[in-house]
DNA sequence: TCCTTACCCAAGCAAGTGCTTGGTAGGGTA
DNA sequence: TACCCTACCAAGCACTTGCTTGGGTAAGGA
């Protein structure tokens, strides 16, 4: 309690950040707490120092990444955007929370099914449902506001648009020749107007 | 070697699909033998009598399922359509794979980057090589033949199409109120012509 | 000097992992 | 009768898993 103001750029976030690349690279049920341990250099015992279980870490690692998510979200959903324009916005926020907490989405990407099993990680379907509120409310209100075609099949449009922009965490690599603004440049372009010649 | 013309609709096949639907539920590695014994209502030991390993399941289902897949891959390369009809036939043929082989597409999406670690499973890797030159191959000829924008980027496209076909796995299920047919037509509409008005 | 805090090691436990072994029951074949 | 086959059980082995326990050390404040 006497360090309030410091940052806290301690051990512990340090040993998170490892812990974040090996569940991202593994998988969490994949990852042991002795990889962990090694990647750091010291033993497993001595991780039980720093958290209470694996699972504490994964907790601590998905809720402050979506925290930070989902104030971009609500910023972009309270704007006085057009639903197109939001949607866009909604995308661009997307690939750069890809750029920036990588292992975290790509955690989230392979592993929240599983997690979501545990009383624990019940928020996680929560966030779930409020991302597709998110998503099918913008695509409706832009069908309804003529910028998007009419006749879609919204809740197919939603997952699709979902599933692509998260599953570019596959091969999408921070720091390498795209930035995530070009990702999100190209992938709108092609979503809103299409391949076709 | 007596029978050789029965399709061998045998316990071991059965067994096979009840791994299947495991392996594709919660993993590879998340799936014991012990789990695929209990579905099967026998001993985990019992299993070593048809198979003679955990990888062995698994390799016989991927290896079946990609040949099968290839076969009509090859047959769609090389029918003398134009590359924007191949792509389409061949998107087509994809949502069809998910739909007749729902858990093998489901174990090929989740697990083949684990797998691919093992020499074993090296075909996989080959086979994801393959795959690529058959996209960007379509992608190239189609930009080449006007069918198709000029100035695409093929190789952002490719993975963009590439992770959108399969992981419709996730949320497509076999004998639901969408078709193959009908989830193939939607997607196209979208990747060919987008969301715009 | 004493105490606290942060950090780590060495050793190990209970549960679970893939897989092996020796054996049994029922059936077919010669 | 003698032999082999398919399909399975019961028991257990060697190993890995997350986590615990009981220490130890270095730094710093009172």
């Amino acid at each position: 309690m006497s360090a309030a103001s410091t940052p806290e750029p301690s051990r512990r976030s340090e040993l998170l950040g490892i812990a974040a690349v090996l569940f991202a690279e593994r998988g969490f049920k994949n990852t042991t707490v002795r990889d962990i341990a090694d990647a750091a250099g010291i033993l497993s015992g001595s991780l039980y120092h720093h958290f209470d279980s694996k699972e504490s870490m994964v907790d601590e690692l998905l809720d402050t990444f979506q925290t930070e998510l989902w104030a971009r979200y609500d910023e972009i959903e309270a704007s006085d955007r057009t639903p197109k324009q939001k949607l866009e916005a909604v995308v661009r926020a997307s690939f750069q929370a890809i750029d920036e907490h990588h292992s975290e989405v790509a955690i989230f990407q392979n592993d929240a099914a599983y997690l979501a099993g545990f009383d624990r990680f019940a928020y996680l379907g929560e966030r779930n449902l409020k991302f597709r509120e998110l998503w099918t409310g913008l695509l409706t209100a832009g069908v309804a506001s003529g910028e998007l075609r009419a006749g879609l099949d919204v809740e197919l449009v939603y997952r699709f648009l979902r599933d692509t922009v998260w599953v570019a965490v596959r091969w999408y690599r921070p720091g390498g020749a795209l930035t995530p603004a070009d990702v999100a440049d190209q992938y709108l372009t092609i979503l809103l107007e299409g391949i076709s010649q």
